[in-house]
Order: structure tokens, then sequence, then C-alpha cells
DNA sequence: GAAAGAGCGAAAAACGTTTTCCTTGAATGG
DNA sequence: CCATTCAAGGAAAACGTTTTTCGCTCTTTC
């Protein structure tokens, strides 16, 4: 359950050949400054230690400050961390000498007493090639800035079953955590969820007394995707999608779900395809939908990616994109803008999620009584070219409210 | 200098309201287990800092198994680090209390005595985005697990001049820093290398004692580029690229006018146009080659989205690719793959070179004697649909080298 | 049976902070 | 002029590890 190497138990006998010591190699005064702005001589130590060889620079400490200072050590912590029954002149004192000694706060030091070591922990399973994720990053980078807290990324390596995320985050003592796209049944979550650190997670709808999550309105970017299509005229609708076993897949079957019956439309079971979030995949099951024998004449896809796939199927079948089919993507990724015909797509604005999935999760790292955000964003459906008036607005289906849309 | 608000000068004294106080709020014992598998009673702390109220359970630290396990501190913590000296009996009763305990040790007591963090620090500045930087990360990932390091992001606010690269390197004690696509003449950079924190630089030929870097044979990129247009039969190959003041930028160029060279081509100044790495900006450019009084029959852009606004320009005027202009991109994104037509261009084994950039940078941790790398990737060039033979063979330059290609 | 090692394990000193609890001296009020 | 209060700052105890040094207990060996 620990998660490090403590007992190799037959090899390490034999794989031990002396005890290893720490011996100081050298230590000499070189007579220049540290770094060039810094006014404590540049001694420089040579350590010999079993792990490895560590050269490190004379660092000043907070006792280097305060005998610099000549106040005790006690007031220099006062000073940093800005408390009150400090006078004016002790701090001035005390902040030149700071800046003399170019001196820093240890961090490692600072968390080992106070507890908090102001890493925000970033669990994804092999999600960097995502463009979601990309954005979501590039949004959590703003909201970064000036907090005083970096973004740790904790590798996940399902195979090393000892190293679980929990002891990962434990060991690494983050004060928070941002899991994202993760099943809901990933098997280490539940331990996660007690041991109450506070996290929000991304796209995955769960939970706890520390626990939140923010996902998008994937419900209603579909339901507008419906609307839209309805509106051109649309009467045979089908839907696309990936795994149903998350949020995302079920929160945008439902959208679908509820634009059918929002208008009247009926539900065709062989209209709904598995296309796996994969553009391969999406044309194949993109051919099963043109033979049918009432192929649909639009398409909603539950992502660009797929939406692309069956573009480019729908034109190698001979049709054309959007007089004969409509589809619609989702995401709004540059697949989007970049796609011929331009992809009518549903845009979730993801740097924002990014960037308020921090701000909640700070918000619950100061303030322990800050609830747990169960946040749903926004969407957006951005027109382009990928889809159009139906052609053949004869359906067999009555159209039953035609006013809306 | 220093990093943090040590002196807020005049309204300190206003903000200031009361002595903040550490206070035990409560201490409870629930009686139940921590985390289910954890045999340490489930106390419960609740502290008032004047930071923030922290909840924290009681976690098992090494003097707890030492009681445990019946020996001393020193003993657990020789087992935890493989030392020898210590019997298989020992050994085995203190992996037991640690299985026991739920034990983990502290990073923040650990890296405050041996000095090492185990964080690797990742700077760049507003790349997240980048589809190059998600695919070097992808390798970083990969070369990262188990390795016993973690990814630390380290924000970078080029507003606070305060906190500096450096700065926020001291304080975080990174043990190495991976630093991507920063130009060379970015302020921090000097004061960064001087501090001799290993460091692995990914397109940015910096160096330093202790700081290599790694980045794509970019040169030969382009030339492989200029080969495969020669053999098609293009004689006016025109080349759009960015910025020329980074490694990228220079190298690219450089292979540019190796290529003109090698093949006898001559250098048309016309011909070079700065597209900035920007679609529109890409089109803008395309525009004034089409209209000179020679218009180049190919063009070699060094983004697949360049070449993407360069043949959305080309199209626009009523031409076509390849038939007309041969199009070559760079980097192979999915951009190229999802353009139509599907772009020629160079691929750079990006994940590969995160893997290898973070294999070096963790070298030059582990052993202070590991050169500092300059690591030049291998390209190479993917022929899809975007170039094609040139129609007009007739050119008026000589085929001098018409055995090469 | 004594001396010499070898093998184990313990005590204790760092590491660089924060925070609590005091001490001091000055200001204030009567 | 004395008693009281208050502001300013210092001493020292944590925090959880690693590493050094040293002492004890067994085996061997002569």
């Amino acid at each position: 359950m620990a998660g490090f190497t403590y007992i190799p138990a037959r090899q390490s006998e034999k794989s031990i050949d002396k005890f290893p010591r720490k011996r100081l190699i050298s230590e000499q005064s070189r007579g220049n400054l540290c770094c060039g702005c810094c006014s404590v001589f540049d001694k420089e130590k040579v350590f010999l230690t079993n792990k490895s060889l560590k050269v490190g620079r004379h660092m000043a400490s907070i006792v280097d400050v305060a005998k610099h200072a000549g106040v005790s050590i006690a007031t220099v912590s006062k000073v940093i961390n800005n408390y009150p029954s400090i006078s004016r002149k002790t701090r001035l004192k005390v902040a030149e000498s700071i800046e003399a000694l170019n001196y820093l706060p240890n961090a490692a030091a600072r968390g080992l007493v106070t507890k908090r070591s102001r890493l925000i922990g970033v669990f994804m399973h092999n999600l960097f090639t995502s463009p979601f994720v990309t954005e979501l990053f590039a949004g959590m980078e703003e909201r970064l800035g000036g907090s005083g807290y970096d973004l740790v990324y904790l590798s996940m390596k399902p195979e090393d079953r000892h190293y679980s995320m929990l002891s990962h985050c434990r060991s690494r003592d983050v004060d928070g955590l941002i899991v994202i796209g993760i099943d809901r049944e990933y098997p280490d979550l539940q331990p996660l969820l007690k041991a109450e650190i506070p996290t929000v997670f991304v796209d995955t709808d769960l939970i706890g007394k520390r626990a939140g999550y923010i996902t998008a309105d994937n419900t209603r970017g579909i339901l507008l995707a419906v609307a839209h299509l309805y509106g051109l005229g649309h009467r045979r609708v089908a839907f696309m999608t990936g795994d149903l076993n998350n949020i995302i897949g079920r929160s945008r079957f439902e959208g679908y779900q509820q634009g059918l019956r929002a208008f009247g439309l009926p539900y065709v079971s062989s209209y709904i395809v598995y296309g796996n979030y994969d553009k391969t995949q999406a044309a194949v099951e993109m051919a099963a939908l043109l033979a049918l024998p009432e192929p649909p004449t639009a398409v909603i896809c539950t992502s660009d990616v797929m939406a692309a796939g069956a573009i480019s199927l729908i034109e190698a079948s001979g049709k054309r994109v959007p007089e004969d089919v409509s589809v619609v993507g989702y995401d709004n990724t540059f697949v989007a803008e970049m796609s011929r015909p331009a992809l009518t797509t549903v845009n979730q604005n993801i740097k924002q999620m990014g960037s308020r999935a921090l701000g909640h999760l700070i918000g619950m790292i100061d303030d322990p009584d800050y609830a747990p955000p169960v946040a749903i964003e926004p969407v957006e459906l951005i027109v382009r070219d990928s889809t159009a008036h139906c052609r053949d607005l004869i359906t067999q289906v009555p159209a039953r409210k035609e006013e809306e849309a």
C-alpha cells in the first residue's frame, strides 16, 4: 500500500556493497558573490551522498538574514509573513537584509511546519494530447498567476498498483486536487474521496465532503443542436456518441432524448451509433447510417473529430455536406474550424472552466466552509457551414411544434 | 528581488487587525480507522491559523512506525531507504508496521534534510494550447513514470517582476528544470544559467555548465522538403517563415538556403515571406506570392497552420493545390491530417523529444558529470496530398543535379 | 577462555521554518 | 511617583525526516 520499495527482500542483501556515507568533499569560498546580486560569499559545497553527488551553492537562510539585520529569526519570520507587532523601522531593516542576501524562504521547511505545500495536484490519465485538456490548462494557468500555488502533475501509472493516487497526494502533501476526466468507476477514487482532500473533478460527477465537480451543460449543448437542426427542417436526426458510461456521454445523450421529445421527433434506435470518439470508427458508423432504408438527414456527433470522420465518409460515398446531410460537431476545437466544410459545433468555454475549477479549489483550500462546487458551465452553438436546410422537407413525421426552434 | 511581498510598507500597518494565533480548536478520536485500511486511530485535528482553517487527519509518521515495530527511528529510515546493515528480520518487521500504519514518508521533511525536492520545474510562456507542447508533455509523462520525480508547472507572470524564474525555482527548490520555447533574449535567462540548476532547454539553443538543449533537426527537415519538391520538378520554391530570431526560425531558414544551394536553385528574396505562424497572415503573404510576376510553383511553410492558411487562399484565388501550387507544412500536427488536401509535412518525433529531454535532465540531476545535452533529434518528411509534380517543367533555371531528390 | 571483528541498532544532531509564550521597556492614568 | 497596560521583539519548541557516530552483542579465531 505504501508507495515506495521499502523491502527488496532477498536481493537487497546481495546488491548492497558498502554503507554509504556522506562526505564533505570540499568547501571553499570562491570569494565572489552569489548570482552577481548577493552579498553572501559564494561558498560551494560538494557532498557525496548515497543518492548522488549534489552540488549546491550557499543559500541564505532565515538565520543569515536575522544575523545580518541584527534581530531574531522570529522577527524575520514575522516580517516575511506580515505579522503586526513589528515596528516600521525593524520591518524596513529586515527587508533590506532580505534584499541584500537575496533571501528566499525554503518551501520544504515552510511546508513542514505549516502543513501546507502550496501545491495543487493534477491527475489525469494519458490526456495530455487532448485539446480539451490543453485549453483547460490554459485556463488554470490564468487563475494560478500570483495565487502562490503551483500545479504539480502527478503521474499515474495504472500498472504501479502500489503508488495509488492517494498515496501520491499524501506524500507530496498537496493542498488540493484537480482530477480530469476520470471515470466514476476508477478504483482509486473512493479512498481519495474519503481522504477529504479538497478536490475538483472536471467532467466527472462525483461529490464528497470536500469534493465537487465542474462540467459543461452538455445536455443543453445537444439540445441546442437538435433545435438548430429542427429549425432547418430536419426530422430524421441521428446521434453519434462515445462511451455512455460517464457524465459526458450520459448528459449528451440525455440532451438528444430531450430534444427529440421537445420537438416531437420519434426515437429511432438505429439512429444511435457509437463512434468511440474516433475518426475511423465514426466513418464506419456513418456508413451504417447511410445504409439504412431511411437514412437520417442530419447527424449530431459528440465530438468534432467524429464529425470530421463522418463528413469524410459522406463525401466519399458521393453525397455532400451540408446539401445532402447536415453534420454537427462538439467541442469547437480547431478541427471544427479546419474542417471543410467548417463545422457547426457546440462550444464550451473550456478555458473558463479551467480557471473556475481552480478558483473553486482555491476557495475550498482557503476556507473549509466553502461548499464544494457543482458547476455546470454554459455552452453555445456555433453555426458554420456543415449544416443547412433539409432538402426533403416532406417527412413522414408530423411537425408537431413548428413554432419552436 | 526576493519573491514575496515581505514589506507592504505603509498600508501594512492599516490592514493589520489582530495578532493571528494558532488555536487547537478540537482534537478528538473518532474511534474509527483512517482510510479504512489503517490501524491508526482517526484523530481529527482542526487548527485555526493565520492563513486558513486547516483540517487534517492524523498521519502516521516515522515515529509511529518505529514505536509500532519496536525499533528506533533510524532503523525505520534505513529500511525505507534500503540501507544495508539491517537484518532481514528487522526489515520485515518494519515493513509490516509500515503497511499496517499506512505510512508514507513526508516529502517536505525529506526534502528539508536531503535538499532534493524530487520536483522538476517546467517553465514556458503561454504555450499550453500549442499542440507541440502538448505532445512534448505526453513524452515527458512517459519518461516520468516510476522515476520518483514529479513535474511542477511554474507559472510565469512577466508583469510580476519580483517573482523571477530563478526565485521561483529556488523557493520551490526544484532539482531540475525544463524550459520550453523561450527566446534566448528572455531577461531572466542569464541568472538562471548562472545558478547552475540542471536545465534542459527545448528549442532554445542555450548551453551552460549545467544546461543543455534539445531540438529537432530543423535544417534537415526543410532540406528534405526542398529535395522532395525539386524531385517533383519544382524550380520556383517559396519559403514562408515565422520569426527568425530563435533557433527554430534560423535553422529552418538555413535548411531552405542549403536546399537552394544543393540543387542549384536561385535565391529570390521576394520568395521569402513572413507568415508569423498565423493562418490569416499566411493567407495575406500567400496572396503576395501569387501576385508576383513569376509566382512560385511550390511553397514551404514552417508550420502546418500557415500551410493551411496558404492553401485556403490559393483555392480562394481560383487555383488548386497541388495541381497549380504545391504546399509543404511543418510539424505534422493533426491540422496536417485534417487539411483538405492532407498536408505533405515535416514530422518531428515530439513525444520522443519530450521523453529524451527528461531523460537527459534526470541524468544530469543524478550525476554531476553527465554532460549537458546538445541533442538534435531526427525528422522525416511525410508525403501526403498537398504536393505533386510541377505542371510547367519548363523553367528558366537549369536543372543541375537531376539525379538527387 | 580471551581478543577481535562483524553485524545491528540507538541516540542525537542537523535541515529551515512557524508559532507560542515570555520578557522588556515605555507610555498612560491616577 | 507608582501601578497598570501595551507594544515590540526574543527564546525555544515543534514539524518529520536523514545521517553520523557510537555502543552493544554475538560469532569467530587463536
